[in-house]
DNA sequence: ATGGACTCTTTGTTTCCAGC
DNA sequence: GCTGGAAACAAAGAGTCCAT
């Protein structure tokens, strides 16, 4: 119940709007809070009849940081891996579910959002703290070095000064080095011959700098030791702002151990 | 140093309705 | 009553930008 209350105030009942960022919208004068929560109930109590029926598959979730898997996960007993990991396209995943983190208890105090924060890899400028150093991880690779000082230059050459801007450069890098940092820990936890796929879309976020999200992150794998099987187009999305069509891709990794 | 706020286009979904 | 296409309608829409 309470779940379905999260999700009914969020989504239906309150007036916030979701877009790329949440917002707030005008005041509603009512809203049908009681009917709207029992059909969320509803929703989920259906669900959970169809789900009943089926093979029962045990599953078991971990709250943890990708980057350090070895807190919650045993070497070598992972056969495969298939995630959408965050994108660099400054979207902030802790603003956007805000509400349903503090409504359901996952954050009660400024101190643990923020620990929930830094356990993210970094791909937007919000989640970016000072003592942040997981762009060594890509010191040495020249693309994305490339990048970031095209973004950074970019920013220059426009006159942009803000402190959200000031860090694109520098979240480009966060972002890949804390990928790269996720693949090299992984490789403990993967079993020989294990397959992975990653969904990644390229992004033009950072001052429309093109970034090819996939085709790098498949060079940080194969420079960790991973074999590339395949870089598959998932779709395309229209940038808005440049009228291109964005690739969504799966990065096709195998570990041979 | 770091959490907060705004807004318009594209795209997917639903509704409507003429034609059968 | 059914159906395909058009119009209407929203929309957790892989952005971008300062205020405290």
């Amino acid at each position: 119940e309470r779940l379905a209350l999260a999700q009914a105030i969020v989504s239906s009942i309150s007036n916030l709007h979701f877009g790329p960022e949440v917002g707030v919208g005008r005041a509603k004068p009512d809203a049908p809070v009681v009917d709207l929560w029992l059909k969320a109930i509803d929703i989920m109590a259906n669900d959970l009849r169809e789900l009943g029926q089926r093979v029962p598959v045990e599953a078991i979730v971990h709250h943890a940081d990708s980057r350090q898997l070895l807190n919650v996960l045993e070497p070598q007993s992972i056969d495969a891996v298939i995630t959408s990991p965050p994108y660099p396209n400054e979207k902030d995943y802790t603003r956007t579910t805000r509400l349903e983190s503090v409504l359901l208890g996952f954050i009660n105090t400024k101190a643990e959002l923020r620990s929930l924060k830094q356990g993210l890899v970094r791909s937007n400028t919000r989640n970016v703290y000072a003592i942040d150093d997981d762009d060594r991880w890509v010191a040495d690779h020249a693309e994305v070095q490339r990048i970031a000082n095209e973004i950074e230059a970019r920013r220059i050459a426009l006159g942009k000064t803000s402190g959200f801007e000031r860090l694109y450069a520098r979240a480009t890098k966060l972002y890949f080095g804390g990928m790269a940092r996720h693949l090299a820990d992984l490789r403990q936890i993967l079993r020989p011959g294990a397959q992975l796929a990653y969904v990644v879309g390229d992004q033009a976020s950072y001052l429309r700098v093109m970034i090819r999200t996939g085709q790098l992150l498949a060079d940080i794998a194969r420079s960790l030791g991973y074999e590339v099987l395949a870089i598959d187009l998932f779709r395309t999305r229209l940038a808005t702002a440049t009228n291109e069509q964005m690739r969504e891709e799966v990065v096709v990794l195998r570990w041979n151990g």
